[in-house]
DNA sequence: CGTTACCTTGAATCTCCTCAATACACGTGG
DNA sequence: CCACGTGTATTGAGGAGATTCAAGGTAACG
């Protein structure tokens, strides 16, 4: 859970007493709810969820995915009611603060603040690559960034393994994440497949050769992985 | 450039001492650009500017606005480099900040650094409006939305009166915003002129009807406007 | 008066969407 | 054990929507 960076004791003893509990979710079952306040403030221990935003005729935005260390319902622990929803993919084990605290932080331990501001700041820039991604990018540039980000993500909190990683994710969450029909997103995909940089066969994700999938991503994939706080 | 929240004295002297300078930037200059670090931290004084990222064969995605009040440069300003460049609409005018003394700031100002965080976190809101609009909005729904957003934004800084607005924006920027080529984005547009819910001859945009245009943008037009700090 | 920047429109082409049908894996209940 | 429903993946066909290319128009500016 901290794997990120080195607290102080007095930041550690902070953060225990900010912690409320552990949560578990099932996968499909919603975290956090659009429009809705949250009394609190949620980080990701294990597990895989996405934020997404609906439109009233049921068409679906995927906003951003939330993997271990990923902080979830900042804006409603600011007083401010939630701009997205939240649901679980695989099932979630959530850290859960009290969001009546957070203040508390920010005037005790400024460092801790500072933290939660790099990564809001941090998921400004992921949801840039996306707009990018979704604005600029052909159907097969799409699909191979997606995979590539999603991949680096997961590598960088140890979740590969000998370049093999549980993908929970649906072609329908694809579909809905890059902007196309669920239709036009499987026979993308399964071109790229035949291309061969990668292996995705059931839940288990294979990268065969990244660089080409950099490639057919057209490239640029910048994403910082790194991450301060809890 | 204070008409956002009450500072106390204590914070107005910090805040004071924290800027270094005014500078001015001409149409079409560039601000920040993507890769590099920056010394400094900047708001928006007066005018228009937009951060964007290219992609090496030259298309070019329009992340979002800033207008007065707007942050520009905070990764920077944490020692990360630029991810996006940023660039002068109008004429517009920045306030410069000092980067190193960002630490000091969330050290002895506490409340600061919690406004900080709470523009990051709208400004994430607004990304996410943006995704949707670009990931599952028809053309013309993208178009109506960017409408309503710019102007409603800019009615809560004050630069709209009598519903008339000075919209210093191409087509272009249009298109790199909503992700539709400049051909498509300039037809679609026609036709939203014809259904009359607003005017838009020269830089001058003028609302007619608001309710109507909302409508045609697919509703929802969700952003938060207010904004605490600086 | 020529250049530049921006707006506008038509035609041909290609991408993507919708509809529709099939296939497979899984779990449930008869 | 098998029939059935459900969720997911796959594929084809036809039509709507977007792109590109190309051409013309206007206004501003030196």
């Amino acid at each position: 859970m901290k794997a990120f960076r080195e607290f102080s004791a007095d930041e550690l003893r902070f953060v225990e007493q900010f912690k409320i509990a552990e949560q578990r979710f099932e996968p499909g079952q919603t975290v956090l709810v659009e429009g809705e306040k949250s009394p609190y403030l949620y980080t990701v221990l294990s597990g895989w969820a996405f934020k997404y935003k609906m439109l009233e005729d049921g068409r679906r935005q995927i906003i951003n995915y939330a993997l271990p260390g990923d902080l979830l319902g900042l804006q409603s622990a600011m007083s401010e009611p939630m701009q997205h929803s939240v649901e679980a993919v695989s099932e979630t084990t959530l850290c859960v603060f009290a969001k009546d605290k957070v203040w508390d932080l920010y005037k005790e331990h400024y460092a801790l603040g500072f933290d939660i501001t790099w990564i809001a700041a941090h998921e400004k820039a992921i949801l840039a690559e996306f707009l990018v991604s979704v604005g600029q990018r052909t159907a097969s540039e799409r699909i191979a960034f997606l995979l590539l980000l999603l991949f680096r993500r997961a590598r960088s909190v140890g979740l590969v393994r000998g370049g093999m990683l549980e993908l929970p994710l649906t072609q329908e969450h694809f579909a809905d994440t890059i902007g196309f029909s669920l239709v036009h997103t499987n026979k993308r995909l399964r071109r790229l497949k035949r291309a061969g940089a990668f292996a995705w066969v059931g839940q288990t994700f294979t990268m065969l050769d990244e660089k080409s999938l950099q490639e057919q991503a057209g490239d640029s994939c910048s994403v910082p992985l790194k991450r301060p706080f809890i």
